[in-house]
DNA sequence: TGGTGCCCTGAAACCGGTTTCTGTCACGCA
DNA sequence: TGCGTGACAGAAACCGGTTTCAGGGCACCA
């Protein structure tokens, strides 16, 4: 009981019947009549038959799996999007193969090799490059996740740009702040990429000059303190750090309070995300909230609908909208205003 | 050119050639005169042929992939097993399957299901049930991650145990404290069940007696925030918290730093796992170091090694040491003496 | 009694690879 | 010239499932 090298034929031979008989009743498929139907459930009870899924897939011509291709895993931000990824693909008897690439050379081959194995894929923005993408999308359904790739293949993402210039502008505006620092690596990731650039949108709406370079850094909270070090230098420190997600932020807030400095009084600082504690910090965190389960399941709906129907699926572009979360580390007092970007 | 439909009895006809042929070449097996080499190379070229990896794990009687559950993805911990797995696997042309069982009710099936896709699994300690454990082990090589199963599977941990015993006595003996609370669910991971116990064998070890329950939180840095308000309630506040890992620790000086109180004169305040941040907020968090990553790839060499011969390996269960690491938040003034437990 | 159609069953083909096994041919040597 | 040998190529079997297709048995009807 229990072994696995158990087949199809081996049920059929010891229930009697074909392995015809054995496919339709572990299928449910087709007409059984009782007395068979009971002779083969007896067998494969008694031999803890379960059927193979490579057999099963290659007659089926479908994996039955969905890839995840990141560049390195980092941060609460990549855990949420693999169990958005997952919450989707899971019940549709999906298997989630993931892969990082990072800190590997050959990684558009390795991609390619994982196109072998799945029905569709969705790659993080700025993970591979471009050729790779269009080989790839040639192959199986892709779709770029946090991010834009060619018009030929669909995409999620979330309206960064506007979402920054919103949080800029209040800053700038509602606060008169001036001398604002963004930290983040806009060469990073897609996401940095845009924030930055609705971070220096504010400014020109406003016909102000806006900085000419980010503090670059990666994406977790070391990078953070790291980014505090650089900046908070007596005389040349900012008035408000503006970071490219939560985990930056906090790093920067611990790196402040550790010097001693007052946050919003001294220094103002701001997130993205909208991180669990994003909330729970003091002083709490004005941020951006974004759906980052919702960015990845939407993506895994998408990759099995194309997989199901590969003629009938044309490439889609979807912009998930954000809210802007107005918390203390702005200087604002308590509850304010917040607004979102909008569907 | 790139089409994905092009099997090898296509190659061959277009080649000119068998089909035995093409698979010598494309593999790299048998002899092969130059002419046909060239010829089938040329075709494969032109069509982009890639050998579907359907049909050849099925030839082949492995899956290439191996398996990795959790309970559910939370923090740099899970990140960090995910690379260190990955990291062993990739190089070994094995894609890794995830699957987090939490908040879905029929983990165990799919569990089940999973090992029909894989050759081999990693369970995450206390995630499935272990009589799912003992079905799953009879049919696909198993490693328990963090934890122990059963004597027939196999397990890599660290000494948990032990470590926590030290920095438990380093709180009571050196630094003179008593009353001290430790924080994470004894009930929720083999770890904290472990570091739990370690704990309390400090206080057992000087006829000292130790706290009848610890703080219930799960654990991540929110939860950390959550247990300092039930703990740090006037009167009854403890004069240090034991927290079963960083984050916890993490959450809990925020919250402490967030009512007024200074770390570690009011309060100490101590970490498991040495993540990046420990060594960067202020003050300093004294933790115990575990080799998170080396702990997955050591699974994932295990789980590779008992697929590669399936009846030459015997359940190993290997645990490996940790490093005590004395910082600022328990009182020590500055670099003070560290040592590990193992090895 | 013969024909029609439905329900059930099993043989065989198929999915896309790998591998074994058989056979051909050229070459070297006695 | 005859024979053994080794290099190479292809036909066919195989991996473990699903599905098509043809046929047998039976009820129903004319």
């Amino acid at each position: 009981m229990g072994n696995s090298r158990v087949t199809v034929r081996e049920i059929a031979r010891l229930a009697g019947v074909s392995v015809a008989t054995v496919s339709r009743v572990s299928n449910g498929t087709g007409q059984v009549s009782e007395e068979m139907r009971r002779r083969v459930l007896e067998a494969i009870e008694e031999h803890g038959y379960r059927p193979d899924h490579l057999g099963r897939a290659l007659a089926a011509r479908r994996h039955g799996a969905l890839g995840l291709v990141f560049p390195g895993l980092s941060g609460p931000y990549f855990t949420e999007l693999i169990q958005g990824f997952e919450s989707e693909a899971v019940p549709a008897r999906a298997s989630v193969h993931i892969l990082c690439t990072h800190l590997r050379e050959d990684s558009d081959d390795q991609v390619l090799e994982m196109a072998r194995r799945v029905d569709g894929i969705a790659v993080i923005g700025g993970t591979i490059s471009e050729t790779a993408l269009l080989r790839l999308a040639a192959t199986v359904p892709v779709v770029v996740l946090a991010g834009r790739g060619p018009d030929t293949v669909s995409s999620v993402s979330v309206d960064n740009a506007p979402a920054m210039t919103l949080l800029t502008r209040h800053l700038l505006v509602d606060h008169g702040l001036r001398r604002l620092a963004f930290v983040g690596n806009p060469d990073g990731s897609p996401d940095v990429s845009e924030r930055w650039a609705g971070f220096r949108q504010a400014y020109r709406e406003l016909d102000l000059t806006p900085p000419a370079e980010p503090v670059r850094v990666a994406m977790q909270q070391p990078d953070g303190v790291l980014a505090a070090e650089r900046l908070l230098v007596d005389g040349t420190a900012p008035q408000a750090v503006v970071c490219a997600n939560d985990e930056i932020a906090l790093g920067v807030l611990v790196g402040a309070l550790g010097r001693g400095l007052r946050v919003p009084e001294d220094l103002v600082i701001t997130g993205f995300d909208d991180a669990p504690m994003a909330a729970l910090v003091s002083p709490s965190l004005t941020t951006v909230r974004q759906p980052i389960r919702d960015l990845a399941a939407e993506a895994a709906r998408q990759i099995l609908s194309a997989a199901a129907d590969p003629h009938a699926a044309a490439p889609e572009s979807i912009v998930l909208p954000t809210e802007f979360v107005v918390r203390r580390s702005c200087g604002c007092p308590a509850e304010a205003p917040t607004g979102g970007t909008g569907k």
